[in-house]
DNA sequence: AGCCTATGCGAAC
DNA sequence: TTCGCCTAGGCTG
């Protein structure tokens, strides 16, 4: 689940039921509760997503950092009768109690829960790259990167000083989709490919924060468009190459590629994403 | 019921 | 470089 998207779209949901309210914080498995104390019955000011990071700020600057990893949740139920006892290991939880209704977010597994102050966020936004999910965004920044690196593009595009918030599945697909080897180094793009694909991050991961899913997959190559069944596995949406190993690639019909890179599962097609030496071409 | 894997990264070794 | 996080979905049996 955790990708930019993500976050993103846990911020607002977080935002439209807690913010502006005086709010309950406990840690029932223990491990923030001196910190959640802190907190406690204090007025929610803002929550507010970068990259993969979450802040929830608290009035008096207590701002409380959540980073998922890779198994962290972070549910919210609303409009429940009453807040229940916690079920598992519920590091964080926020409640409020209306008069006829109550709404509560319970974290958990998160790899990242830490009360910090102001300067703690300034840190971590001035490390992060641009995130395609802010409007005030820079590509530019991005682009300073990776037009200068001998480092592979798929590395780079998953490195958070770099671009914020891509994570496995967004980098895999928005390779293939504008066609471009993932080994292939960073200062042989084009700044147009570049360009290209950062725009088409904005819009993909734009409407992941809108469905909850990733999707990549165009009309044309929709298994509705292409007579084949849909994908009910993954419980994600219909992608080109991510988790799709040795299946055959919805364009050209080829294996889909699996290695690893920097330690992370790397998908792709090898024959769509030939574009190796397109500087030396052009 | 039990096993494996994972959209990530900080900390420990 | 490896481990921890200790979740949840999918698959095996």
């Amino acid at each position: 689940m955790p990708e930019g998207h993500t976050l993103r779209r846990l911020a607002g949901a977080l935002t439209e039921v807690f913010v502006g309210r005086r709010v309950q914080v406990s840690s029932p498995q223990g491990r923030f509760a001196a910190d959640a104390e802190v907190v406690d019955g204090s007025v929610l000011v803002d929550a507010d997503s970068a990259g993969k990071h979450l802040f929830l700020e608290f009035e008096h600057d207590h701002l409380v950092h959540v980073h998922l990893g890779l198994i962290g949740r972070f549910d919210i139920t609303t409009g429940a009768v009453e807040v229940p006892p916690p079920i598992g290991q519920v590091r964080l939880r926020l409640a409020w109690v209306g008069d006829d209704k109550a709404s509560y977010a319970d974290l958990r597994g998160a790899i990242l829960c830490d009360l910090v102050g102001p300067s703690k966020r300034d840190e971590v936004l001035a490390r992060l790259g641009p995130d395609p999910l802010r409007g005030d965004a820079d590509p530019g920044r991005a682009w300073a990167r990776i037009s200068r690196s001998a480092r592979p593009i798929g590395d780079l595009l998953m490195d958070q000083a770099v671009i914020a918030g891509v994570g496995n599945v967004y980098r895999a697909e928005v390779l293939f989709r504008h066609r471009i080897h993932p080994l292939r180094a960073g200062r042989t793009l084009r700044r147009g490919q570049f360009q290209a694909m950062w725009d088409d991050l904005v819009v993909l991961m734009g409407e992941g924060v809108r469905t909850g899913r990733i999707e990549t997959v165009r009309p044309e190559h929709l298994p509705e468009a292409m007579g084949r069944a849909p994908r009910t596995d993954r419980g994600g949406g219909e992608v080109y190459v991510y988790r799709r190993t040795g299946q055959p690639c919805l364009v050209c019909g080829s294996h889909v590629r699996a290695d690893v890179l920097v330690g992370r599962n790397l998908f792709w097609c090898s024959q769509c994403q030939r574009t190796f030496r397109s500087r030396a071409v052009e």
